[in-house]
DNA sequence: CGCACACTTGAACCCCCTCAACCCAAGTGG
DNA sequence: CCACTTGGGTTGAGGGGGTTCAAGTGTGCG
């Protein structure tokens, strides 16, 4: 099933000791949960490692023996159907925890889509700290709440929305950063390709590609590159997302 | 928003004492996490309540106030887009747990599809036992878990699957009894309409309705009855669900 | 009986998919 | 330097799976 041995891909991981203390994404994360000095109980369980893009590290159905924590890069969950159509059920990015499972293994498969940096927690080990800290599974419980909303939001832009309406919610739910105050530029990055869009939104590539030509003619987004796009027409967009118009 | 106002539904509620003791839905539900005496402590909190079909007793988006836990018949979740389209991202029946939400508001609503038997438990008061009872948020973690992962396998649906192998899936995956050990019959009993089942399938009700008259005119099903369903061939239909043929 | 509700079936349409050609940028290597 | 390849993206033409619209059947019930 995977495009790699099971074992080999974890060999060059790192153990520095308390790498979290300078952790970019720790209030984010699970490790929020925690105060710096119970952090090192969990980074005593941690294994750093880094992924290079199309490395896929959790295999759909493989007994689930460890969680994951994102610290940079975006990965891709998908859940494949025997003749090769793909869903993508969601993209995980810094801070993002993975790995909420029921005990008969992984619900879906992740694949880095770029570099990506990541902690693996051995199953066992988590499930001890988890009972020596129970303010780690409240916010467990608080993620897996968090993935639930957006899961049944996700449903309904599968089962009701148009693909005009599916690529406009795509576009306004994805982070952005607004540069400049006085001329305000609504920037969004897009790390993945246009074939994992459509995979997300279940689309094909093509029509991706045109409801974003059909934007762009309408003066509603531009894109500079391939992987960015700049949206001029929020309120526009996000009413169309919401099945408006 | 609602087609009931807010607070009039919840007058005729019963609080007994301990009818925990007696409940068929024990063993399933939320209550399995606590023994027989820290039951009591739950039911203290709990209310009893009966509905009859068609009536919404959670809104999507309304302050997210209580928990549910149902105890007979059967609920429509789903979410709803301005102009009318549907979109039910699950049924719930007896034993099931509802609420589980962020602090925003609900994030679908509720309808009964038939008569239903629930207990109400309000989220203040279910919170300070969840800090009393840690088996009580582990098994709200599980739920969520579960929940998870049966909602990703709905993406997949919603996303990937063709019309025929959502009505396979649909069936395949309803609860069943086999009665007759000799002349096994595989019997799945639908509460639910052709127009629920549609807008749970992201389909329109007279796909649904010829997907069944397909199977039943191949001999894959047989329907008795409007909301019963016979099925001849378990594992033509679970292959095809998986998206083989 | 007659009405409402659920379901079925047919015919026409349309949104999105499929297939195909083409563009463009970034390597790569002789 | 240019020829060639590769990966990602765009655009067009045609077809099809599912929707829409509409008519009709069956059934429970006041």
């Amino acid at each position: 099933m995977s495009m790699h041995q099971p074992e080999s891909i974890w060999l060059a991981e790192s153990r520095e000791i308390a790498p979290c203390i300078s952790c970019k994404v720790r209030q984010r994360s699970v490790c929020s949960a925690l105060d710096t000095g119970d952090l090192n109980r969990l980074a005593a369980v941690a294994a750093r490692r880094s992924l290079s893009k199309g490395q896929v590290f959790i295999d759909e159905g493989e007994p689930a023996n460890d969680f994951f924590s994102i610290t940079s890069g975006t990965v891709k969950l998908f859940k494949l159907l025997p003749d090769g159509r793909q869903q993508i059920t969601g993209f995980a990015t810094g801070g993002d925890f993975l790995g909420l499972a029921v005990s008969d293994g992984y619900a879906f498969s992740a694949e880095a889509i770029g570099p990506v940096r990541l902690c693996r927690f051995p199953r066992s080990k988590l499930l001890m700290l988890l009972a020596a800290f129970p303010q780690l599974e409240q916010r467990l419980l608080q993620i897996a709440c968090n993935e639930l909303v957006t899961a049944q939001e996700q449903m309904l832009l599968l089962g009701r929305k148009t693909a005009r309406e599916r690529v406009a919610s795509f576009l306004v739910t994805q982070p952005h950063d607004t540069v400049s105050l006085r001329h305000p530029i609504d920037r969004v990055a897009l790390p993945m390709i246009r074939a994992d869009i459509a995979d997300y939104l279940g689309l094909t590539l093509e029509t991706v590609s045109r409801m974003f030509s059909r934007f762009k003619a309408e003066k509603r987004i531009e894109t500079p590159s391939n992987d960015e796009v700049i949206i001029l027409d929020r309120l526009w967009l996000d009413a169309l997302a919401a099945g408006l118009h």
